[in-house]
DNA sequence: GTCTATACACCGATAGAC
DNA sequence: GTCTATCGGTGTATAGAC
């Protein structure tokens, strides 16, 4: 009977000195890396002291869990509000190329390589964001008679993701061969569509 | 006037421990990440001493890019190779998903949005396969008269590798809403060109 | 070419005072 | 809630013997 683990004491996470941490936590992960994100960078980052961090997280692991989860709660958020759109094709891609941090998410997607509690989290997010995309896409379809050719809504729910995320992830390396003709490519298809 | 620093001396970088060296960081890269890619783990799963990784390879920094190296350069000779297929659209897309290691890409993806060597490695390699891959498929398009739609080669040469890169990704993880569908979609639209 | 030994920085995490 | 102090472990990298 798993008992929970007698625990040092902790603070509330939702605090703003743990709202700092995960802040912090976001900038070094963004700019130096996740091998980088450590208890005392992300500290040092934050203006706090090392220890502090183990007051209002448990783990490393948990602290860069926590910072996961609060970008992916943040953004279902915005996927439920963009749900009601009246041309959720033309939002959702416009959406994931205005919000994804191509940079972060790479660092993310490999943390979960062999981070379980990311890995499972990014899933949840992803499956969760493919399926609301595809409903909302699905909807339109239905309510305007749409024709998405050869197309289904989850078929151009990826397509929507994979492509604002790779074409971000390129622009942010500085390289852009073919992105202008990719970004017509999807303007007409959109538009085309309805 | 730079002239290379003092150097301790070092062992030639074809040799068998050093292919040996790079294939143990290829290993640790793809099952704990980057972060594990320390000296001590690498010579650990090569059965080697920590310190013989400093008589094959300056630095850590040098290792990891070397490691990256030797993938491109077997990659680019795959290509040039797959240049002359008489279905080079065909060819790229089944090269692209058989041969991408998608855990191992994004760890190095990752690991080039802080290692600038490895970043400059990636964009070599990234713009030297979307124009190879480009060209041949726009030789074929001239050569046989077909019809790309709304797809330049650049287009289309991107699609093909986004496209595959995370079918890749979530199928390692576990992930696959919509990608019967994705999967049906490519093989219709490249059976449909020719 | 590979070994032993070692310097020194940084890591996660804890204990206990204030 | 934040502090000082500290533990044991691991990181990169070097020196020099064999």
């Amino acid at each position: 009977m798993e008992v929970t683990p007698p625990r040092r004491r902790m603070g509330s996470p939702d605090s703003a000195v743990s709202n700092q941490l995960l802040d912090a936590t976001e900038r070094v992960m963004r700019e130096e890396g996740y091998a980088a994100a450590t208890s005392r960078r992300i500290a040092e980052e934050a203006g706090l002291k090392q220890q502090l961090v183990y007051y209002y997280f448990e783990t490393m692991d948990d602290l860069l869990l926590a910072a996961f989860k609060r970008r992916t709660s943040r953004a279902l958020e915005r996927i439920d509000e963009e749900a009601a759109s009246r041309q959720p094709i033309q939002t959702i891609w416009e959406s994931w190329n205005s919000t994804v941090d191509a940079k972060l998410v790479f660092e993310f997607f490999a943390l979960a390589n062999h981070h379980d509690g990311v890995r499972e989290e990014v899933n949840r997010f992803m499956a969760a964001a493919r399926r609301k995309h595809a409903e909302a896409i699905a909807r339109q379809v239905d309510e305007h008679g749409l024709d998405l050719g050869p197309f289904s809504p989850e078929a151009l729910s990826f397509m929507l993701f994979s492509t604002a995320l790779l074409l971000g992830r390129e622009e942010a390396m500085g390289l852009t061969i073919g992105h202008t003709d990719v970004r017509k490519l999807f303007d007409w298809g959109i538009a085309r569509i309805g």
